[in-house]
DNA sequence: TATTGTTATACTCTATAACTATA
DNA sequence: TATAGTTATAGAGTATAACAATA
């Protein structure tokens, strides 16, 4: 029960910032819940993926990829190191790096994680159909490219 | 300088999810940013817009339009009548129920505010050009809109 | 002097849940 | 018994900044 009258059509849902948020805040909420079937969150999530992508790099260059903060990486590999997924090894050439490396743990759960992932998107793009999902994964490319290409950042 | 070999082709930059996430994340600080410009920040911009669009709303009802928990609704509240830009006034049939309004510092925000908001959706947009940004705000309002009829939700 | 990584602190958003006063 | 709103507490993510070890 609402006590007020009725709303007028939302001119907010014509703004691409509401959209945006509304639909990542959507999205990372289906992507969370698959991920806790395997053990994993959201927040570790980037991480991983950057480890499955290439092994080896430094929590200064993680940090980078997942374009998060260097103290956030410090303590996702912490959770991620306790969880026995993750190892830091002491970095051939600096003595002041790290370099991450996956435990054959966190190697056996790339496939089931990224099967998740793909699902994930998948279920969301099915809504629009093949065409209209391809013209938005292309329209949503071109902005963060042009955005990035801006700043300089990746 | 960085010690690791060259990156693969990232197949995250192919992703939904990463995509929209790191949007939202770009839009969100640019959003932020022109706001503070005129004393407001992101977190008070749903709670703010929604009633700019209509007054008198119960406390449920602007979080449900915010999306946004019913106790984050209470503390933004506490914050913008503390700014003195809002209103709790007891609501004329219901005596648990309280009606939120706009003080006269909180119209005169109106018109700037959202002129902040407009010339960010429209930088965004702009680097698409009119018709691509056309489609995208097209598809984005599908897909956001077939997810809100499945779950019932706004 | 700058870089790599850790830590402390704080603020926001989120989540669960207990609590009041009303209905 | 359910609803409207407040509050406590805890967990994330983010931000600034200080710090140790190394370059």
């Amino acid at each position: 029960m609402t006590f007020s009258s009725e709303p007028n059509p939302l001119p907010r849902n014509q703004s691409l910032g509401w959209l945006v948020a509304v639909l990542a805040r959507q999205l990372a909420d289906d992507l969370d819940g698959r991920l806790k079937q395997i053990g994993l969150n959201l927040g570790l999530w980037p991480t991983l993926f950057a480890l499955w992508e290439q092994e080896g790099l430094t929590q200064t260059e993680l940090a980078e990829r997942c374009m998060t903060a260097h103290y956030t990486t410090t303590r996702t590999l912490d959770t991620l190191e306790g969880m026995g997924l993750v190892e830091r090894r002491p970095h051939p050439t600096s003595r002041r790096a790290l370099q991450i490396f996956l435990t054959p743990a966190g190697h056996d759960l790339r496939d089931r994680a990224m099967g998740h992932a793909q699902a994930c998107n998948q279920s969301w793009l099915g809504k629009l159909g093949p065409e209209d999902s391809q013209e938005l994964m292309r329209l949503l490319t071109r902005l963060v490219g042009v955005a990035s290409q801006e700043t300089g950042a990746l």
